[in-house]
DNA sequence: TCCACTCTACTTTTT
DNA sequence: GTAGAGTGGA
């Protein structure tokens, strides 16, 4: 299949041509930059007879990798298998699993989440009796990592620790990396780092990968951090034959480590470096890129690029003042109705915030005017404590070592395994040294233990045990192990609408399980690390396989929503900011633009920080095709308490006549009307009878029912007329149904206050019928 | 050992 | 306002 370079405009066609030597390709917004990603490896692959697998492509996120093979699969068809297309963790887990035993792991490694480090962590500073108060452990979490990224090992970090808390930090990152490595586990800074090490300390490992990976390209290059950035050095090291694509306009991962410097200093670092500007934009009207323009160029720190189009003006920007939270997303979901009625279809319009908290009052909005949508990000579908377990579970399987794993199921679901005989066991397995499950087995010939508790402790043992015997088909497999693990009998003899929901996701799990299954079938792209000792012509070997346990483990533990977030329902988007990156809309909102909030108050002391928050607001900006709102409140709850902010410098920062501006006041919607009506969650409750629509607002322990994403959207349709608690009229003998107490019988009314026994608990309690979070139902 | 209640700190962004 | 940790009672 002959590809169209002619189709490419100068720019484009130049980066796409230069194929041999450093090439630093600045591609702005909406420039095209994936098309000339794709189409340079077409060209390589295609014209200049370079075999597949000696491409090697960098993204930063499963999604971007998964639509690269894509693009890649319909330019060069069943050719694109051979090459390496992956995000940067998944590729180091793929070098590091091929020479594991270098580092003192073994192969059937495990990568421990964010939540399973932290535990870590805070088991750590216990052994090591620090006081979390004075060292909190997020502080050192981020000490620890930010070494990790720069590459510090940490008896360098213990030498340079000046600092009271880098000298914690430092005992801390110790100890972390000797449980990590006892656990045989890696956290995600660590593969990195080790794939650095690995690189680094093994001239014929990093060999092999040199000679094997003749073309490297690496996108998003600015968001690259020391590690990823030293790690890409080496690779090209000695064919210099390596592409990076960035913008420096949108660097926003400076706080994960991220290292601007990198793209800026591409052409110090390489001399010889050519460099290529991409500066026409496809995507936007000539109004939103004129705004983006305008508020880009109040940074200092930047290469001086402008963003031209060719597309006609466009609509102004839509600047809404609302007077609070609640009226700005009343009055998003208005204009989204609007929209809708003029064709614009959900899934091309997008709603934007700040921080993760700001989406429910858009959410709670968003249900009341019966708008679909989905959340990506936020509280996550894998880290919901339930797909936890289940995974914990799987992990042990693969990972016996994986003592985090261990702790966090052996009494889950509740086997009377308690806290005395967990600590017995823990040290048993420091005095031994051996691993935590290990130390669990030996403990059921205690007779320093209750019988009832040994009993238990062999059948967990057994269970994990027989599982690592079970063949064949995944996901029967997968099956087995939560069917044996108890949990999903746990969860139904708990007989809640909560346990319900919970048994909803694992089974939505399982499903997931089926994606793994039938993406790593015959097309599956993924191939071997080439090792030290394997020839480098060999023909390459899939790895992720689809009916390996172990595979899978991997391949979840490294994903995230974003890559779920499936195309199929119509509904609006709701995300971060951060994670709009990458993206496009036809009809994109941007809610809390206010001083404290966009930009972030912690970011607001230096100027650098400032700058980032800056370059936030014009990746936002610059996701809209056609039209876009930037919306503020003029208080806002914070924290439960009221704060009145100014507006946000980004929308001054965008020259009058761009924007139109509306609110405050004048779109009466003073006691109109549904979203005046009630306290915030709960009231809009369709009832709650088995099946019916909870629309509690989505928290995430209390909720796991009510995850909007991935097509479930029934439960969010219009609510017809139930009525609010206040107002409504409660009188003894009442059924009704609470958020977090489940239902409940009024007993007495005494003025404002009513008094419900709730079955659940047995308990009486006092509520306010204002307030309290509770739907009549009888 | 488990449960329920109280208190506190939290909120920037995530591969 | 809320999730998580910590405490005390059953």
């Amino acid at each position: 299949m002959p590809i169209d370079i002619d189709s490419l405009n100068p720019a484009q066609k130049e980066a796409v041509l230069c194929t041999e030597g450093p090439l630093l390709v600045l591609a702005g917004a909406g420039s095209g930059k994936t098309r000339v990603l794709t189409y340079r490896i077409a060209n390589l692959i295609e014209n200049l007879n370079v075999a597949p697998w000696r491409i090697l492509a960098i993204t930063f996120t499963n999604k971007a990798a998964a639509e690269m093979r894509e693009r890649l699969g319909a330019l060069v068809g069943p050719a694109a298998r051979g090459m390496w297309v992956s995000t940067f963790h998944s590729m180091c887990v793929r070098i590091v699993r091929a020479d594991a035993e270098r580092l003192g792991f073994t192969q059937s490694f495990t990568i421990y989440a964010d939540d399973d480090s932290k535990r870590l962590v805070k088991d750590i500073m216990a052994e090591l009796d620090i006081d979390p108060k004075r060292f909190p452990v997020n502080t050192l979490r981020n000490r620890i990592s930010t070494a990790k990224n720069e590459l510090i090992v940490p008896g360098d970090f213990e030498a340079q620790a000046a600092d009271p808390i880098a000298k914690v930090a430092a005992k801390v990152y110790t100890r972390l990396q000797e449980r990590l490595k006892a656990a045989n586990a890696f956290d995600f800074d660590d593969l990195l780092l080790y794939a650095y090490l690995l690189l680094k300390n093994h001239p014929d490992v990093l060999e092999a990968y040199q000679d094997r990976f003749r073309y490297l390209m690496v996108d998003e290059y600015q968001d690259t951090n020391h590690a990823q950035y030293a790690i890409t050095t080496l690779l090209a090291a000695k064919h210099k034959n390596i592409m990076v694509v960035g913008d420096d306009d949108q660097s926003i991962y400076s706080w994960r480590g991220a290292d601007i410097r990198n793209i800026l200093e591409f052409e110090t670092d390489y001399p010889e470096a050519h460099t290529v500007k991409l500066e026409q934009n496809y995507r936007s009207v000539g109004n939103v890129l004129a705004a983006a323009n305008a508020v880009i160029a109040n940074n200092q720190n930047r290469k001086a690029k402008k963003l031209f189009t060719s597309e006609e003006d466009g609509d102004k920007i839509q600047v809404y003042m609302a007077s609070d939270e609640r009226d700005e997303g009343r009055w998003i979901a208005g204009e989204i109705e609007k929209r809708k009625a003029e064709g614009f279809s959900y899934n091309q319009i997008a709603v934007f915030y700040r921080t993760n908290a700001q989406s429910r009052m858009v959410e709670d909005m968003l249900v009341r005017a019966g708008v679909p949508y989905r959340i990506v990000g936020g509280t996550r579908f894998f880290d919901r404590a339930e797909i936890r377990d289940v995974l914990a579970y799987l992990t042990l399987v693969v990972n016996p070592a994986d003592d985090m794993a261990a702790k966090r199921v052996i009494n889950v679901p509740k086997r009377g395994i308690g806290k005395t005989t967990i600590e017995l066991i823990e040290r048993e397995a420091r005095e031994m040294r051996m691993t935590f499950l290990e130390a669990a087995e030996l403990a059921i010939g205690n007779d320093t233990i209750r019988l009832a508790t040994r009993k238990a402790l062999g059948e967990f043992v057994g269970l994990i045990k027989d599982a690592s015997t079970y063949g064949g088909d995944l996901r029967k497999v997968v099956e087995a192990i939560i069917d044996k693990s108890g949990l999903i009998t746990a969860l139904i003899a708990e007989d809640t609408d909560e346990a319900r929901g919970r048994v909803e996701n694992i089974q939505e799990f399982l499903g997931v399980v089926d994606e793994f299954v039938d993406t790593h079938d015959e097309g599956d792209a993924e191939y071997a690390a080439p090792t030290a000792e394997s020839s480098q012509e060999e023909a390459p070997v899939r790895v992720l396989r689809a009916n390996s346990l172990s595979d899978f483990v991997e391949w979840v533990t490294l994903r995230t929503d974003l890559d779920t977030m499936s195309e199929d329902g119509t509904a609006v988007t709701l995300m971060t900011v951060h994670s709009s990156k990458g993206l496009e809309f036809d009809c994109v909102f941007v809610a809390g633009m206010e001083e404290t909030l966009f930009p972030h108050s912690n970011s607001a002391n230096d100027p650098s920080g400032i700058e980032e928050e800056r370059r936030l607001a014009y990746v936002a900006i610059t996701r809209a095709r056609k039209k876009l709102y930037l919306t503020c409140a003029y208080a806002r709850q914070i924290f439960g308490q009221t704060m009145a902010n100014p507006t946000s410098r980004f929308i001054s920062e965008i020259p009058n006549e761009l924007r139109q501006t509306s609110g405050l006041g004048s779109s009466g919607f003073e006691g109109t009307g549904w979203e005046k009506r009630g306290s915030r969650k709960g009231i809009a409750g369709s009832g709650t009878e088995a099946g019916g629509g909870r629309v509690f607002g989505q928290s995430s322990a209390s909720g796991p029912s009510n995850r909007p994403q991935r097509g479930s959207y029934a439960a969010f349709t219009r609510d017809t007329g139930k009525k609010a608690a206040a107002g409504m009229a409660f009188a003894a003998g009442d059924t009704v149904d609470h958020k977090t107490f489940g239902r409940g019988k009024i007993v007495k009314v005494d003025g404002d206050t009513l008094h419900i026994k709730f079955s659940k608990s047995g308990q009486t309690k006092k509520l306010l019928k204002d307030y309290a979070p509770i739907v009549k139902i009888g």
